[in-house]
DNA sequence: GAGCATTGGACAGTGGCACTACCCGTTATC
DNA sequence: GATAACGGGTAGTGCCACTGTCCAATGCTC
């Protein structure tokens, strides 16, 4: 087929598909001639998974075209695979070209919020992986946001430290092990790829959403005052 | 004290304050001559909370906004503000200005990737809020996401539905408890909203991050090929 | 095989966002 | 009384994800 029946067939604009062809997020098409390419059914998959991270999970472009490639790169293994789509994405659109403000302000006063650490956050996530028995790479993209966290709650007054995330991390565990079991079966590897891929990426806003559903639920039965 | 200090205080550039001044973020500060102001302590707060808002949670600058004035508004209602912020809070960064696209196509074989459903899934979802006896609001913004997440799941070949969810879901269920545990003690009405606030929101990529974690650690004993 | 729509490719433009720079008249401070 | 800092306003910047326009080269239709 060519650009304007895939434009049909995914929904997406001829535009934003040269878009993407352009930025590599989409492989080109068989060309068939200077001015002509053939695409398949591989493309409009392709198109409709790209338009999933991008809109339902809010990957931007890059982070998208990043873990596409991952995807392509290593379908046999998974265990590599998803280290690499973890390492690949972005937490939560952090990455911010980071604030401005005095540096390394001299005065003395300055608490600037602490966002690389404050009161050893790092050493707490540490212990807190230690503490799980966890075993991962040596400084994960995760480790960081985790850190970041902590030492925000505290810089803000609030009394945390990774004790506190022992329940969580406890949580966490059980919901990862769902998430592989499910897995097991699948196709061939590039099925089982792109699967991995949506349940642990696409799920994301899910899963929060699911806690928020919780939450509001649990809000009302311990605290409405009707 | 006045924009100076309290741009070294709070680690934020003296531009950056002005405009959250004048985009309402940050209350003004008490005026006491025709170009002169007064900050407190309350606004060195109020900054690094709107910092780690923004900067750690990825919040947008507007929807810092409304969930800041959602505290200030309802400081003795908790249920009632926890309500108000998880409406405020975009899930995470949807709200796009949506495709573009062939809107409503008479092509039957275009299915654009059902960004508002497919087979049911807004069903889906009351069918698992009722399994889980959740009781929420008519049709909280979360649940829209887990409806398109489910929708999209299906578009693009997964077979999944509601049950599919049942455990994540469980697990949801303990996190939202454990978050509610910590809103107990507390000081002042502002303080525990302040608290509420960093527990729901803050947490959020935190726990993504304790997911990433575990799946790291569970994908190495599972799928590691030494 | 003539004519018109479509194609692929390049490049410039758009709108939104989160700042950031500059200017100006006024006010503190030394 | 000179100099610095202040507040307030407007305009500009850089990035991102598209979107629009142009072009010569097909393809398809009659």
């Amino acid at each position: 087929m060519r650009i304007s029946e895939l434009s049909r067939r995914s929904g997406v604009s001829i535009p934003t598909i040269k878009y993407y062809l352009r930025d590599g997020l989409l492989p080109p098409g068989r060309a068939t001639a200077a001015n002509q390419a053939a695409y398949d059914e591989e493309h409009v998959r392709r198109l409709r998974l790209i338009r999933s991270l991008i809109g339902v999970r809010g990957l931007s472009v890059s982070a998208t075209k990043d873990v596409l490639a991952a995807v392509d790169a290593n379908q046999g293994d998974l265990h590599l695979l998803l280290g690499l789509v973890l390492g690949a994405l972005p937490v939560e659109r952090s990455g911010r070209p980071s604030r401005s403000g005095p540096e390394e302000g001299s005065e003395r006063d300055a608490e600037p919020v602490a966002e690389r650490d404050a009161g050893g956050a790092v050493d707490d996530v540490a212990a807190l992986t230690a503490e799980m028995g966890w075993q991962t790479s040596p400084n994960p993209p995760a480790a960081q946001v985790i850190s970041e966290t902590l030492a925000t709650m505290r810089a803000l007054g609030v009394d945390y430290d990774w004790r506190s995330l022992v329940p969580y991390a406890e949580l966490a565990d059980r919901t990862a092990q769902l998430d592989l079991d499910q897995l097991q079966d699948a196709g061939d590897p590039l099925q089982q790829a792109e699967r991995a891929l949506l349940l642990t990426v696409l799920l994301e806003p899910a899963l929060l959403a699911l806690r928020r559903l919780a939450q509001e639920h649990h809000s009302a039965l311990r605290f409405r005052n009707d």
